[in-house]
DNA sequence: ATGAAAGCGCTAACAT
DNA sequence: ATGTTAGCGCTTTCAT
C-alpha cells in the first residue's frame, strides 16, 4: 500500500468505495436516501482508509464553521474556569468546538479578539464583556451573529444576557451584616466601572442609605493596586470599618492578603461575593454569596444553540437567583 | 448602498478597488511586490467594505488553519487555569486561535476531542494527558502533527515534554516533614495511574525509604471519594499519622475539608503539592510546592511553535524546578 | 438511489 | 507589478 503524503480525502474514500463523490458526501452527512448495501461500503472505505473530514473545507461550502467563540476578562478566576467547562459540555454535546480567547479586561484586545474570531466564521459568541460602558459588539461583528452575554448585563436588545441577581444580592449580604450591629462596613472592589461592580455596589449603598449609614467604599482600577497600604489607610483612621464587604472573587483574594499582613483578618466582619474552594476553611469561615457559575454557562451555551437552530429570534434576559452562604465571618458564630 | 445579504469577499475587494482578485490577494497577505498605490487603493476598498478575511477558505487552500488544540483533563485546577492563560498569551502574538477542550481525565473523551480537533486541521496540539498508562496519540493525529505533553512526561520520541521535577520535589517536601521528627507521614493523593501522581509517590517513597520508615499511602481514584471517612480510617487507628503531604491541588483541597471535618487541620503537619490563592490564609499558613504553571504552559507553546515554524525536528524534554514554599503547615514556626 | 458539474473564498502556479 | 487559471475538500443544484 502506498504511503500518501497527503492525508485522504472523500474523493479517495468514493474511489475506494467504487461510488461517486456525492454518495460518498451523502454517507458523510448521514442522508436518508441510501441504499444500505452502498452506505456499508462506503463506511468500510473510510474505516480502511482512516478518513477524516476535513470541517475547514465541509465550513466554507456549507457555510457553518461549527464552532463558536468565547471571551472572558479573566481566567484565573475560578468563577470563569466554572462557566467555560460547561460551556465547552453543551458545545460538545452539540459537535461544536469552542474557539477561546481571553480579553484580559482590555477593551481593545477584545475588539482584536473577536475580529478574529469572526474571521474563522464563529457561528455565535459567548462573551463576558470586559467593559460596562458601552457595548460596541455588534458594530465588529455584523447583525447576523448571536451572541450571548454572560455576568454583565448588556442593553443592546439582540444580545441574549444571563446574569445574577447582583444588587439584590449584595444589599442582602449588607443587610445581614447591619443585622450584627455593624455600622461602619466598607465595600471593596475592583475595575468600578464593569456591570457587575456597580450593581453591587449599589446594593451596598441601597442597604446602607435605609440605615441612613454613610458610604465606604474603595474601589480600585486594578487588581494590584489593592495593597494593604490602600486598605490599611481606612483603619489607621480613628473610625476605623467594622466590616469588609468584598465584590468579587478578585477583590476577596486582595483584601484578604491585605488583611493577613494587617493582622486584621479574624477580628473583623467580612462577606465575599464570590464563593470559592476553602472560603470554609478559612478562620472565621467566609460567608459568600455564592453565583451559580456551572448554571449560567450552560444556559449562555444552551441560548445561544436556541438561536444557531433557528428556534428563536426574541431576546432572552435571564437572571439567576445566588446563594447566599451563612458561615462564620459574618458575625454569625 | 445596497445591503448584501452575504458577507463581502475578495472579489469584491478586487471589483471595488479595480484590481484583480490575485491582486487583492496579494495585499491580504502583505505581499512585497506591489505598487504602494495599488495597495493603498486595495486597502481603502476592504475597509469601505469592512471586508474580513474568511480563514476558513485561506486555510483550506494553504493548508493552514492557523489554531492549535488544546486538551486537559481538569479545568476547575488553578495549575491548568495558569497554563492554558500562558498558552493563549503566546498564541495569539503568533496570530494563532486555540481550541481548547476539556477531557475531564477520561481516555475515551479525550481520544473523542483529539480526533474531532484533527478534523478541524490543527496544526499542532498542547495537551496535558488524560491517563499515564500508554501513549495513543499518534495512533489517532498520525505523524505529522506536532504535539507537545505538558505535566505528564510521555516517551514518544515524537513528541516534546514540558514537565516539573516530581519525584525530587516530593523527596524534598517529605524529607523537610522528617527534619521535623516526623516519622508517620500519610501521602494523599488521587488517580494513582497518572504520571505526576506516580512520581511525586516514588519521591515520597524514597525518603521514606531512606529513613526505613513504612509508606502509609492513600490514593483513590476520584476526588469524590476522598471522604472524612476515607481520610479518617488512618486516624482511628492507634498509629495514626502526624504529618500529610498530599500530592495535588485536587488532593489537597479533599484533604482539607475532610481534616476541617475531623477537626484535624491545625494538629497535624501538612505540605501540599501545589501552591494556590490563600494557602497563606489557612491557619497554619500552608508549605507547600510550587509548580511555575504559566511557564509551562509558555514553554509548552514555544516548543510547539518551533517545530510548526519548521526550527526543529529533535524532541526536547523540558524539566523545570519547583519551588518550596516553606511557610508554617510544615512545622516551622 | 446515485452521479456530473459547479462553486464556497481563497491561494498558487504560471503567465504577461 | 499585475492578471489568468486552476483547484484546496467539500456540499449542492440538477440530472438520471
Amino acid at each position: 500500500m502506498i504511503r500518501r503524503s497527503t492525508a485522504p480525502t472523500l474523493v479517495d474514500v468514493a474511489r475506494e468505495a467504487g461510488v461517486s463523490l456525492k454518495t460518498a458526501s451523502r454517507v458523510l452527512n448521514n442522508s436518508s436516501e441510501l441504499n444500505p448495501a452502498t452506505e456499508k461500503r462506503v463506511r468500510e472505505a473510510m474505516a480502511r482508509l482512516d478518513y477524516r473530514p476535513n470541517e475547514l473545507a465541509r465550513g466554507l461550502k456549507a457555510r457553518r464553521s461549527a464552532a463558536i467563540g468565547m471571551i472572558v476578562p479573566n481566567l484565573s478566576d475560578p468563577f470563569t474556569a466554572s462557566t467555560l467547562q460547561a460551556v465547552l459540555t453543551v458545545a460538545r454535546a452539540r459537535g461544536y468546538a469552542v474557539i477561546f480567547t481571553s480579553s484580559s479586561g482590555d477593551e481593545s484586545l477584545e475588539k482584536a479578539e473577536l475580529d478574529l474570531l469572526v474571521r474563522r466564521q464563529i457561528e455565535g459568541l459567548i462573551v463576558a464583556p470586559a467593559l460596562g460602558k458601552k457595548n460596541y459588539f455588534r458594530s465588529i461583528v455584523g447583525t447576523r451573529l448571536p451572541i450571548v452575554a454572560f455576568d454583565q448585563f448588556v442593553s443592546d436588545k439582540s444580545i441574549d444576557c444571563v446574569t445574577v441577581n447582583n444588587r439584590e444580592a449584595a444589599r442582602t449580604a449588607v443587610e445581614h451584616l447591619l443585622t450584627h450591629g455593624k455600622k461602619k462596613i466598607l465595600a471593596v472592589g475592583v475595575r468600578p466601572d464593569i456591570y457587575t461592580c456597580v450593581e453591587r455596589v449599589a446594593g451596598y449603598c441601597e442597604a446602607m442609605a435605609a440605615e441612613k449609614l454613610p458610604e465606604r467604599v474603595l474601589l480600585v482600577e486594578d487588581e494590584k493596586d489593592l495593597t494593604p497600604e490602600a486598605i490599611g489607610k481606612f483603619f489607621r483612621k480613628k473610625d476605623a470599618p467594622d466590616a469588609i464587604f468584598s465584590l468579587n472573587w478578585v477583590a476577596s483574594m486582595g483584601t484578604l492578603r491585605a488583611l493577613r499582613d494587617l493582622h486584621g483578618f479574624g477580628s473583623m466582619a467580612f462577606i465575599s461575593f464570590d464563593d470559592f474552594e476553602l472560603a470554609e476553611m478559612l478562620s472565621p469561615a467566609l460567608t459568600v454569596v455564592r453565583q451559580p457559575s456551572a448554571e449560567m454557562g450552560r444556559i449562555a451555551a444552551e441560548l445561544l444553540f436556541e438561536r444557531l437552530t433557528g428556534g428563536r429570534t426574541v431576546r432572552k434576559n435571564v437572571v439567576l437567583s445566588t446563594e447566599f452562604h451563612i458561615r462564620q465571618s459574618c458575625g454569625c458564630s
